[in-house]
DNA sequence: TATGGTTGCCTTACGTCGTAAGGCAGTGCT
DNA sequence: AGCACTGCCTTACGACGTAAGGCAACCATA
């Protein structure tokens, strides 16, 4: 028996994935400079303080943000590789990177952010699961297929840092923290943590952007001169 | 006959210069983050508000930081390029972006500074056009420089945003801007003037990040998809 | 030598930001 | 009845960028 006493509902109570929503409505039509937790506050019809008992703060908030984009461009991508059962990996690799940058242009803030956030949202580690998946079905080995990963660079998610690491910022924690998270959620994960058992990185180096040595921006390098010799004319 | 009263000097007066290198000092110490004006102040012996005699606030300080980062990878290029007389394209670019890279490692936050800047730094123009020249002078055609300017991507300045272009928040102020400072400069820049005349672009895209268009993405995709495959093995 | 403008730096103050600390009404469980 | 918890609020603090204005030292000219 629940109580219904009211015809007019005073107020539903606000929740992470309503303010997340609002924080992406906000941003989309106005920028990410525009969002700030008084303004996100009063967006949803709410003092500023009490966005925090459902974040964690100015940062959790970024953080939910580019996670609710990286879950919007996985969704995409699914829908769209479901479609391509008998394609070969260049279909298949070309429409995954078309639907996400579909999605790219929809939230234009969306690289700026990613690229901005100190930790990797978990979301991503899928989304290049996905990616060498699709390698691997197409005859790649985990060393080319992680170059290849180097080279798509902002083709895959709409930015690239080849130099940069945020985490190299934040410390040492944070790059421990990111292991444990990638080990925890290994076995779903199983092309990537294949990729990186087979490549055997230094054991400080598990991510995807990190790994930035000399040697794989000298491959893209030469991947991009090969083929544009080719198309000289 | 100059004033000498002194032996000691009671202080050189500080000007934008010994201001930008003292951030550029600050930033590679701690990172953007503790870039403020404040901080800055107190770290050549000034109180805040006697920045602005020198910066015209903290907007033109980030200009100053980006311009400087870029006038040093344009001296780093230069240098090589000098040293390359004989070479190919493909030598000669791939010295030059290794240079570029290694005054990226020194200075880790221009990606990201570059990257937000609502303006293209005017040195950024002659940085593309020493490439684009390299591109000409290796026999391709301005399509093909363009292009191959898209594709290169992160490689030359250790970032890349592929749908995001900064000025588009600005208003139409600021590519009206853009385009009359790179009109200024025409002269000083023959090569990227020239591949933008030919390519005959929309008068409202003059600059080097917009023509952000499906082509160009689908073209580096191929050209990777195309080495790719060879790589296979 | 007196004077007035310019240069270089300072003090004070305002509005905005993120957020710590704590209050307070409503709900549900014991 | 009592109490804990939930969900929102008020107040306040320190840091930020910067507008407004003051003040001393210098310089050129009369």
């Amino acid at each position: 028996m629940e109580s219904r006493m009211g015809v007019r509902k005073p107020r539903e109570p606000l929740s992470r994935e309503r303010a997340l929503a609002a924080a992406t409505a906000l941003v989309d039509a106005e920028g990410l400079t525009a969002l700030t937790m008084r303004r996100l506050a009063a967006e949803v019809g709410v003092e500023a303080m009490s966005l925090y008992y459902h974040l964690p703060g100015k940062e959790g908030l970024l953080d939910g943000l580019a996670e609710a984009v990286v879950t919007e461009i996985l969704a995409a991508v699914a829908a769209v590789d479901a479609t391509l059962d008998g394609e070969d990996w260049r279909a298949r690799l070309r429409q995954r990177f078309l639907a996400a940058r579909v999605v790219m242009l929809r939230h234009p803030w969306a690289p700026a952010l990613l690229s901005s956030r100190p930790n990797i949202p978990a979301e991503v580690y899928a989304y290049y699961d996905g990616i060498i998946a699709t390698l691997l079905d197409g005859g790649f080995s985990y060393r080319i297929a992680h170059r290849a990963l180097h080279a798509f660079g902002s083709l895959a998610l709409g930015f690239a840092q080849e130099v940069f690491r945020p985490a190299s910022a934040g410390g040492q924690a944070d790059v421990e923290a990111a292991e444990a998270e990638l080990a925890a959620m290994a076995e779903q994960l199983p092309h990537l943590t294949a990729m990186v058992a087979a490549e055997a990185h230094d054991a400080a180096d598990p991510t995807l952007g990190w790994c930035d040595s000399q040697v794989e921006f000298e491959f893209t390098l030469d991947l991009l001169f090969d083929g544009l010799e080719r198309a000289r004319g």
